[in-house]
DNA sequence: ACCTGAACACCGTTCAAGT
DNA sequence: ACCTGAACACCGTTCAAGT
């Protein structure tokens, strides 16, 4: 399984041999263009210039293809090695953030799927080995990958969904506002108005790794200095 | 909005008036027992016998449906007030975790929906204000908010996806194991088999929060520590 | 006021038939 | 070997018609 398939020499089709992986990428192009729910086999299938049906010949089904683009999205996430644990973890945890931040359907869908593809399963080992390099005991390595994990997934998911500012989505701003009142939600509405301030809208404009990357970072050296200080308890 | 509509007195039908409560409370039980997947505006009608046109009635549309279903399940989260920040956020910690680990659809959809419900306004109003009356300054408050609802919803999303012993799942740890080599993933391996050792499965069997409750709250004190290190630094 | 039959525009997937 | 038309069992949603 997972074979390239060479295109045949001679073909002189008008659009190239459909393959796996050309059926993958063009799912991931879709989903990255108009979202996850509008990635159907029928559309698919389209944009290939391809009834639906045909993919089903280079993939066994709708699962399959979300698994497989799971897969290409855990291959751009860059882990370090041969690098000092805590330097190595950042960095791969960063490049995680900055990686599911492009492909906004991919946090949610990675994390509902059961079988990982060989990219992920090369991704968990690397990130392991990190932490295993770094004589970390097994039951602190295992749970230092969960609370690293569970935060990055959550981080981006919570990102990904909730729109801080009004020019983003005016429209689920204006539908909130009425629901929150200044008797029933003070700390809310202070809570939001420093969110939205105009300072932000500022970062928001300023691009790579998004308008979170600060509030990424603090919870992930918060996150990094307990682990440094459970592996010190433990010398 | 949100009114309770009474049912007339004289109203003798076989089964009870349709209310939009009890169509949000029929989808709950249903995606409790079959999955997120299987609810359908056709087989919420089905449950509650009736065509699915007939729910039309009484929600907007199935978007109406799951924006409801999630804030039964914010308001099954408890936030106590009065009570030291630590042991307040503490306490919500674990109730979220073991609210949403008995709704196990929950998590993924609290996060994919735009628009907040009153229950779940009221929730993250009392959380904000633990923080702020335990004199969290805003930037900080934000953060620590950001913070542990990640880790949170993180680490449900893998808790409910990932079943880690084999009696549970045995298909999916079967259709892992060919793809995992001890050449190509053996620190995998290595967690792997500290995972899935027999100890941990008695911890399984043991119920109340699921066996992986220690380890979220290694996560959860990780994350308080570090917490009330930053609160401390600006004072 | 509430329920429903019929209809529309979609889904994923199978399978026999085509080339 | 690969593609497709027809078909099946599903979706969410609208709307005119019923009570």
């Amino acid at each position: 399984m997972y074979v390239v398939k060479v295109p045949a020499k001679k073909a002189r089709s008008p659009r190239p041999t459909l393959t796996r992986e050309s059926v993958l990428a063009a799912a991931l192009v879709l989903a990255d263009h108009h979202g996850l729910d509008a990635l159907s086999m029928r559309k698919l299938g389209q944009a290939l210039g391809v009834e639906a049906m045909s993919l089903y010949n280079h993939v066994a089904n709708k699962d399959d293809v979300l698994d497989g683009m799971v897969d290409l999205v855990m291959g751009e996430i860059h882990v370090p090695v041969g690098r000092p644990w805590r330097d190595a973890l950042r960095e791969r945890s960063i490049s995680a953030h900055d990686v599911l931040l492009a492909h906004p359907w991919a946090a949610a869908l990675i994390e509902s799927r059961l079988s990982p593809g060989p990219q992920r399963l090369a991704h968990h080992n690397a990130l392991i080995g990190v932490l295993r390099e770094a004589d970390f005991p097994m039951d602190l390595a295992y749970r230092a990958f969960l609370t690293l994990d569970s935060y990055i997934y959550g981080f981006i998911l919570q990102e990904v969904n909730w729109p801080f500012t009004r020019a983003e989505r005016p429209d689920v701003v204006t539908a909130i506002e009425p629901m929150v009142t200044m008797e029933a939600h003070p700390h809310l509405i202070a809570m939001m108005s420093y969110v939205m301030d105009s300072s932000r809208e500022e970062l928001a404009a300023e691009g790579a790794g998004g308008a979170y990357r600060a509030e990424f970072e603090f919870g992930l050296d918060l996150i990094l200095d307990g682990l440094a200080a459970a592996l010190g308890a433990r010398r």
